[in-house]
DNA sequence: ACTGAAAATGTAAACGTTTACATTTAAATT
DNA sequence: AATTTAAATGTAAACGTTTACATTTTCAGT
């Protein structure tokens, strides 16, 4: 594999001048630019980017550390990440937390090691719980939190508005004529769930004849909260109205009341978080709060790029609205 | 930060004795190795990558390079991956091809110059399609391909065996009583479905007096391939067996029965592909086959691994079986 | 205590760039 | 034509490791 040095061997050039090609073209004659752009063509050679990393202390690469790749919301903004990226020149380095403090924290130090240009991390459970955050603040690289990002917010972040979209979603449900609301809550260690429970009682208090009742902790795979869920809308049977913290908890809890006997939307009208792809394609169609998560995902990138160029100022945090896509769930 | 230099000069040591209390540690004294260790820990010390890198020629990096990260297979098996990967001290760049084939060769082109010690493709659709494969077959690093595979299968490739996969589910619907059923295909571009197809097909012709229909590049986006469903069940009444090449169609197949006044599955069974998390939590119950993707995706890395420490001889090709999961949707 | 082999450590070059600084060449000014 | 200035190119060190080879130390066997 031809390096730098046969390029400038051929050109009758010293190493710096074909150097300069790549990263100072300017500086370069336009006569001898193109003779090297030639040869390079001729040698099919291309700037070794180790070398340029060690050298220059940049390693055009940018580490992204999520709890699970898989996660849709995941997945969806790392997508958008890498084409930001890509298009900048950048690589991305992924890695998994598995919701754990000491992975992440490995993770961390290895792009650390690689000489990272600059994070996005998505942090995981336990580090919400511990709250470890010092660690982060004085992290040696650009770091900037997405999606999930924790309540004292004294880190940059690019996340969505949960409360507010939660809100919106139950402030639907009551102008649908709902009067007995239900949230089914996510995991209450993490700010995005806290959030999205504040936004329902917000609604619900503001209100007058409307009343609320939430499962915390709902988890459709958990047979403690399915027979939660199934004792309450066996007791409560005024429940007219479900906001889930997810998809797949509505689904779940659409399963449940069809097999209770509930019409839905008729009886019971269900709105999910997440607007997945599935949203459109049961029956009755759900309806759901789309996330926005290409957008976010795209939006962090941006920022975190523009302050690897800008280098003074701090970046700022970034609350995106959710909108809320109403489907046959919830219309009645 | 403190370097290896650094670590030497606090020990009273050579930087070739730090190296290798890294490296190759039983070459060194207890007595160093723990002194070493020691300071290290001190000085807050890990070894620069990508010094290590340069040096060595070995980056510890492997490239995953898919279509779009977000498709939940290719999600899946990264996830899987990337496990792998990170126990055996690997980090993974990951890039989207976007079914382009020049976005492809040029991925390929960056992970040579990052110096990957391997690399994982599902390829394009434009790649398959071109069959551009001379490329991928003198390319310079050890390269495995996953899921998406070519016909020829003159490379190394993990995938599942998508045409027995086909063939079973086919039966399973035979086996159900079904007498007349309709294959909704995927994009034929792409191996993988026209495997599908085949299985599909197979299935079919080893039974008498069954009848088959293909709607074939059946897509849940496109108006046409919508009213071309429509006009089918309402033209072929007989139609009682639905196997969709994907989930999502599987989906909205049943909608659009359900549309028609058909009941799922007492008229018309139905059989999905990908075993989504969403396939339990609808009603019916959607039966699927499950691709198994975060195995593939484990198998995969663990295939790559092993040609990497092995050097010797080439790598050969898994098929993996898939399963089929059978739910309410297809049980009658 | 002496020899030889093995174990431990050291020396220094190399990996392929970038970049501060120095030098040469060309263009502009007088 | 001589001088000044700017543009283009060159020189060589540096980035932080690894590693072939050389040297020193240790220790078992006599």
């Amino acid at each position: 594999m031809a390096n730098i040095k046969d390029i400038a061997n051929a050109c009758g050039l010293s190493v710096a001048t074909v150097s300069r090609v790549f990263n100072e073209p300017q500086k370069v004659s336009p006569k001898t630019r193109f003779l090297v752009l030639e040869t390079v063509e001729k040698l099919n050679f291309s700037l070794n980017r180790v070398a340029s990393a060690l050298r220059s202390g940049k390693s055009k690469s940018i580490g992204v550390l999520v709890p699970f790749i898989n996660n849709h919301v995941f997945a969806s903004s790392i997508k958008a990440m890498e084409e930001v990226f890509r298009a900048a020149g950048y690589s991305l380095i992924i890695s998994q937390s598995h919701e754990s403090l000491e992975k992440e924290k490995e993770a961390l130090e290895n792009f650390r090691r690689l000489q990272l240009d600059g994070v996005l991390l998505s942090i995981s459970k336990e580090r919400e719980q511990v709250g470890n955050l010092e660690e982060l603040i004085s992290y040696p690289i650009p770091l900037l939190l997405f999606d999930r990002n924790m309540a004292e917010e004294e880190l940059p972040s690019v996340h969505i508005d949960n409360r507010q979209a939660a809100f919106l979603a139950t402030q639907h449900l009551i102008e649908q004529g709902c009067g007995s609301l239900l949230h089914l809550g996510g995991n209450e260690s993490l700010t995005i769930f806290r959030d999205r429970l504040k936004g329902f009682e917000m609604a619900v208090e503001a209100r007058e004849k409307v009343s609320a009742n939430v499962l915390r902790n709902f988890d459709p795979r958990s047979e403690d909260s399915n027979e939660a869920f199934k004792h309450l809308i066996e007791q409560d049977s005024s429940i007219d109205a479900i906001l889930a913290h997810g998809d797949i908890s509505a689904l779940h809890a659409i399963q449940l009341l069809k097999e209770a006997g509930k019409k839905i939307p008729e009886d019971v009208a269900v709105v999910g978080f997440g607007n997945s792809r599935f949203c459109s394609y049961v029956s009755p169609a759900l309806s759901s709060i789309d996330q926005a998560n290409e957008g976010l995902g795209k939006l962090a990138a941006q920022k975190l790029l523009d302050q690897l160029s800008d280098e003074e100022g701090k970046m700022e945090s970034y609350i995106l609205d959710a909108e809320l896509i109403v489907r046959g769930s919830s219309l009645r």
